[in-house]
Formats: structure tokens, C-alpha cells, sequence
DNA sequence: GTCTATACCAGGATAGAC
DNA sequence: GTCTATCCTGGTATAGAC
């Protein structure tokens, strides 16, 4: 039996930040991005993604000029274009990037967990915890996944529907188990969902209550499994 | 004890509707809209919202064009200017009567009733029917809040509050009349609001599923119910 | 690799004819 | 009340100097 995962050790045994999604990004784009040296190209992604993020969250991505950008990141308009082509371009970056990170610490933080009741607490926290580390960007994310062309646009609905798959195929494996009592582990699924979006979608109104994300969770968890306890 | 509200019953006895909203909107603000016979002005906002909300819930307000939408709404650049003095007002008069409306009928069909757990459900009700009425609205206005200037920004954030403190309150009222279990009646409004939210955010993902708006009202309703039970 | 200067176009907004 | 024609700002994008 595993102990229940807190927040801080999260932080020290999974590696994310921003320079590492640059850094993926940058090995996995050398041919697209002119910028040759792998330490300037890094440094620069990460200003212009922590300004993008930070600018489009306040105002929405089309409304951020790039002009703005230039001077949030402190670049000029010809450097930021030797980073990507379009403005287009630059929003798919994010997210593909983004999306990638995730799938990969959440499948990674879940596999060969055995008892249903123990990977459901377990992915909860992972999903809380991955979404605090990276609120920015999660936020951005569900704000701006309608302005992406037709193929990421797929591509991020897909991403959507995976995450809350590992979800509900949980909660199914715990209904064939007589672990949860049976009820309908689609919609089980989707509410789970909304609530764990929530956390990063309304960060304003939590933090105002002072609501920590370890305490978010305790309630999550319980929640749930209140629900899905056999009567 | 009231009967169940049946999404039928309450389209028949709630009037809402996109011309509802905005004859109000033109009775409400005669000096500022140049158009004075009111069959015209009514016909014409219903047009412009419609195109508006259309446009938007696509691609984003900021990313919609006023050619577009002159298009779309069948009106010329000029004649769209009559009801508006910028893109800017539109946002802000779209909002505030949506929001308007929403409290007007929240409110009304919850008065009166003292039951919690009955007036839980009511208020359940009302607000995923309202919302699927009203769904390109409410969408729009989730997605558009951050896009508002600082003063209506604040109202819709108020707004917000306003009816997570409904929800709240009847928790409250049901736990110290020991009808509710006591749990944390602030973290269980916020979860609460975030479920009914996804229902019009989700829209896509339900209709694609084929869960109709009372399966999961009934869903949302057994959840909260479950979890509030005394034990 | 990065900057400045500039091209070019689309956007919001309005004047004035009808 | 509505339309067409036009203004002008500010947007994305790039060429070419350093």
C-alpha cells in the first residue's frame, strides 16, 4: 500500500517546468527553428512561452499583438520570427508541447498500480498536482483550444478525451471488481473531470478562500469515493 | 412536495428567448440605441446577437471581424454601428443582459421553497435547463469574461459569486437543519457550480453521447445527494 | 542571432448619400 | 434607418544592416 503522494514530493520527483517543455521542444524541432545553440535557443523559448502564456491569459491569445509579446519577452519582432513562422504556429507549439508533458508524467505517475481505489486517489493527485505546477499553461490550454487549426484542434479534443478515458477506465475496472458500486462511470468520469479542471480554471475564487491544493484534493478524493462506495 | 421539473414543463413556463432579451435590452437603454420604432430595433438585436454568439463561440470575439459579423447579421457595417458605439459595448451589453436574465429567473423559480434538499434539486434544475436553452449565451459568457473591460469584468466575476452563494447557502441551511451531513459546504457549492458548468462548456462531448439534459440533471442530483446524506 | 525599419493589409470606426 | 465609400490605426510579417 502506497502512501498517499503530497504535493511537495511530487514537486521533487517529477520534473517540470518550463525549461524542460523548451528543451523538448527544441530537440524535437531542430530542423523548423533557425536558432542553432541549443543554450540561447532554450533560454529564449522560455521568454517568449512564460510571456505568451502570461499575456494571453489576461487578454486571450488573438488579442495579444506581437508586438506586446516582443516587449514582455524582451525580444525584438525579427528575433521572436526566428522561433516560428506564424503567430498560428506559436499557439500550436504550446499546446502540442503542453500536451505531450502531461500525457507522459500522468501515465507515467499511474502505471502498475493494481487497486482500483488506490489509482483513482493516485491520478487525482497527479492531474492536481501537474495542473498547479503548471496552471499557466493548462489554463491557457482550455482557454484557447478553439482557436487552434482543424488538425491540433483534433488533436487537443483527442488529448481531452484520453486523459478523461484513464479516468473512467479506472472507475470501470473498480466496478468490475465490487470495489465501486455500479452507476454510470461515463458521466462518473466527466464530473470527475470538471472538478479537476476546475482547479485551474477558477484558480482566483480557491486561492481567495485560501483553499491549499492538498486540501482540494482531500475533498475530491472523498467525494468520489463517497459515491462510488458500495451501499 | 413538489413534482420533478421536466425540461418541457419548464420551456413552457419560463420565457426566455433571444427576443425576450432583447426587447428588454431595448427598453432599457432607448436613449443610447439611435433606432427608435421598436419592431426594427428588437428584430435587428436579435440578429446581432445571434451572429455574435455564433461567430464567437468559433473562434473567440476578439478573433470575429465586424465585417463578419455584418455579414452574418444580414446588417451593413453602418447600420450595426446605430446599436452600438463600439465592438467593446457589444461585449459589455451581451453580457449584462444575459446575466440579467439568468438571476431574474434563478431566483424566481427557487422563492418559496423551504425543503433544502428539495430546493437543492430545484435550483439544480432550473439552472442546467437555463442553460440549455441559453447555451450559446452561456458559453460565450464564460469564455469572454477575461475579455471585458475592468468595471464589467468585476460585475461578472460578482455575478459568478452570486449564484455559487445560492448553492452554497442551501447546503448551509440543510446541514444546520441536519438534513446534510457536514462536510465543507464551500469546496461542495464550488464542485457543484463546476458540474453544472461543463454541462454547457461539454456540450459537444454530451450530445456526442447521447446524455440528454434530465439524465444528467438526475446524475448531478445523486451525486450531491449521495454525498450529503447524513451517514 | 538580433535589431531596426518598413511593407502591406485587415481591422474598427465614421461621414454623408439615399 | 440603412448603405457605401473611405479613413487611419495597428496588426503580422519580412528585408537587410549589424
Amino acid at each position: 500500500m502506497v502512501d498517499n503522494l503530497d504535493f511537495k514530493t511530487f514537486r521533487r520527483i517529477v520534473d517540470v517546468s518550463m525549461e524542460d517543455m523548451c528543451r523538448d521542444l527544441f530537440l524535437g524541432n531542430r530542423e523548423s527553428i533557425r536558432i542553432k545553440k541549443e543554450r540561447v535557443a532554450v533560454k529564449n523559448l522560455v521568454k517568449i512561452f512564460d510571456a505568451a502564456l502570461s499575456i494571453s491569459n489576461e487578454k486571450g491569445f488573438s488579442a495579444m499583438s506581437l508586438r506586446e509579446l516582443s516587449a514582455e519577452a524582451g525580444l525584438s519582432m525579427g528575433a521572436l520570427y526566428t522561433y516560428f513562422k506564424s503567430k498560428d504556429e506559436l499557439l500550436d507549439m504550446i499546446q502540442r508541447q503542453g500536451r505531450m508533458l502531461i500525457m507522459r508524467v500522468l501515465l507515467n505517475q499511474i502505471e502498475g498500480i493494481e487497486d482500483p481505489k488506490i489509482k483513482l486517489k493516485q491520478a487525482i493527485l497527479v492531474h492536481l498536482y501537474l495542473s498547479e505546477v503548471m496552471q499557466s499553461w493548462f489554463y491557457f490550454s482550455y482557454m484557447e483550444t478553439k482557436n487552434l487549426a482543424k488538425d491540433e484542434h483534433r488533436k487537443a479534443i483527442e488529448a481531452e478525451l484520453f486523459t478523461e478515458k484513464i479516468f473512467i477506465d479506472i472507475l470501470k475496472d473498480g466496478q468490475k471488481k465490487d470495489i465501486f458500486r455500479p452507476v454510470d462511470m461515463e458521466l462518473a468520469g466527466a464530473a470527475l473531470k470538471a472538478m479537476l479542471q476546475d482547479w485551474y480554471l477558477k484558480r482566483w475564487k480557491y486561492a481567495r478562500r485560501k483553499v491549499t491544493v492538498e486540501k482540494y484534493a482531500a475533498f475530491l478524493v472523498d467525494l468520489i469515493e463517497t459515491y462510488l462506495n458500495p451501499s
